[in-house]
DNA sequence: CGCGGAGTTGAACGCATTCAAGTCTTGTGG
DNA sequence: CCACAAGACTTGAATGCGTTCAACTCCGCG
């Protein structure tokens, strides 16, 4: 069996029809165990991989072998499809979880190009928003303060897996640790403790047991001065979000404004 | 006129016939000043926007309004190819110099694909690079000090306009301020100034008049702890590039391992 | 000649790191 | 089921990189 539920991962941007036929290019799944090496930089790649199950983090190290992760991938990511057009990738991507990746060719993408325009572009839209979601790596790494950076970090994270029906309102997978949220920040894992500290005490979320309780959405979002433009969401996926993000107040200024933000 | 150099800006991506076809899809050229707004986040766009010339900056801004570069943008950049699928920004662009902009419409892009699709993938091509250096920006400013952060984007910066011919070995155009160089390295510009300082003092390079004098290559590359791996060069720019980057020792170390770094 | 933006420098402050010593969890084997 | 080891988490104290505030210089330009 191929099938594959991509529908469910891409709702914004597959209908069930094309995803039954994406589906079809797959090969079989491949499991990885946790803390496995994923793909490898440098190496040449001749299918792109897709992220059924389980988390996964891309990164580059420094010269003192100190990791920065560049990206972390949920459960329905394209993982390297930069590799389609490039052949290879630049960094390392490895498992937080168990994992479970589904490879489809890169000859089987170029098959959709005259077959599927529809399904081509929209793997290039794909691509795109992952573009934008790097970007807003840079803003957040580079002009917040440390409690902010994991507040907006935590915030786009349960976002993402929420836009995908992977969670619910308050509480979401958020398995790594806090060392490795350090290294996607930009900071150490003792700071990073003592500001998750900060958070837990102020109500406003709690990582335990690989999960994120969150306790108080809107001042995630305030604390992380996070915005979500950058993830592209559907309509009503961003409607739904901003019902329970922003604080009755915050919305009624919004739809005052007028404002898309 | 249509005509525009488009194989001098992408040698390595496009061919001359190409960037002729290419070319006929640009709208006439529109001409900025210095520090003026070129895109604006947010609003629905239907064309993208080719640099012919001049330096802009990509940014967001945190809630207190102070700006976080997301990329610079060199002449032969497209500056908002993203807008092709996502239909609008979601960050601002602004000229650091006078600015050449040539326009090509949605439409003219959709019809590559099945007329042209090797010029169609290869803008695809483009995007996933732009990816990949957004990614990069992540990795500089989360894991390197202040000083190596500076050195690692002049390099670059000078690196991409060194492999489009637009700027000899040993200098290139460099019209950003300190501010701005702090805005992109996520830095105040008094630091900005003071790291400056040492890499002048140490003979690596001087910033002076918009353009930056690279007075010791290989130091330049070693204190940004600079790699390229992520700009995707074609095989004979990179060896141009090794060529006046890498001391002798390091190139003798780097045939014997066979890396491809 | 004077204005404004860019660059420069000094001093005090503070966020985050580093080092270190613990405690708590978790998984494994006896 | 317990013992133990390894990794994750927590906390304190000292250090330091970078910020902030402020004053001043330099330079291009009208």
């Amino acid at each position: 069996m191929k099938t594959i539920r991509i529908d469910q991962a891409y709702p914004e941007v597959f209908d069930a029809e094309s995803a039954a036929v994406l589906a079809d290019g797959f090969d079989p799944p491949v499991v990885f165990r946790p803390r496995q090496r994923i793909v490898e930089a440098q190496t040449a790649l001749t299918d792109a991989a897709y992220l059924s199950s389980g988390f996964v983090g891309r990164y580059r190290s420094d010269a003192l072998g100190r990791r920065q992760f560049l990206a972390i991938q949920i459960p329905g990511d394209f993982i390297d499809l930069p590799s389609y057009r490039l052949g290879y990738l630049d960094h390392d991507i490895d498992s937080f979880t168990a994992a479970v990746i589904r490879r489809m060719p890169h000859t089987a993408i170029d098959a959709l190009r005259a077959d599927q325009p529809e399904i081509y572009r929209h793997l290039w839209r794909i691509s795109l928003v992952d573009a934008a979601i790097q970007r807003y790596w840079a803003f957040r790494i580079g002009r917040l303060m440390g409690r902010s950076r994991i507040a907006n970090l935590f915030a786009e994270i349960f976002l993402r897996q929420f836009a995908r029906n992977l969670c619910g309102p308050d509480r979401c997978p958020m398995p790594i640790t806090q060392a490795e949220i350090g290294d996607a920040c930009g900071m150490t894992g003792v700071h990073v403790n003592r500001m998750l500290g900060e958070l837990r005490d102020e109500g406003i979320c709690k990582l335990a047991a690989g999960s994120l309780e969150i306790h108080d959405l809107p001042g995630l979002v305030r604390v992380g001065q996070f915005e979500w433009d950058y993830l592209y969401l559907s309509p009503t996926k961003e409607a739904e979000f901003v019902q329970i993000a922003l604080t009755p107040d915050a919305q009624r200024k919004r739809a005052l404004s007028g404002a898309a933000e």
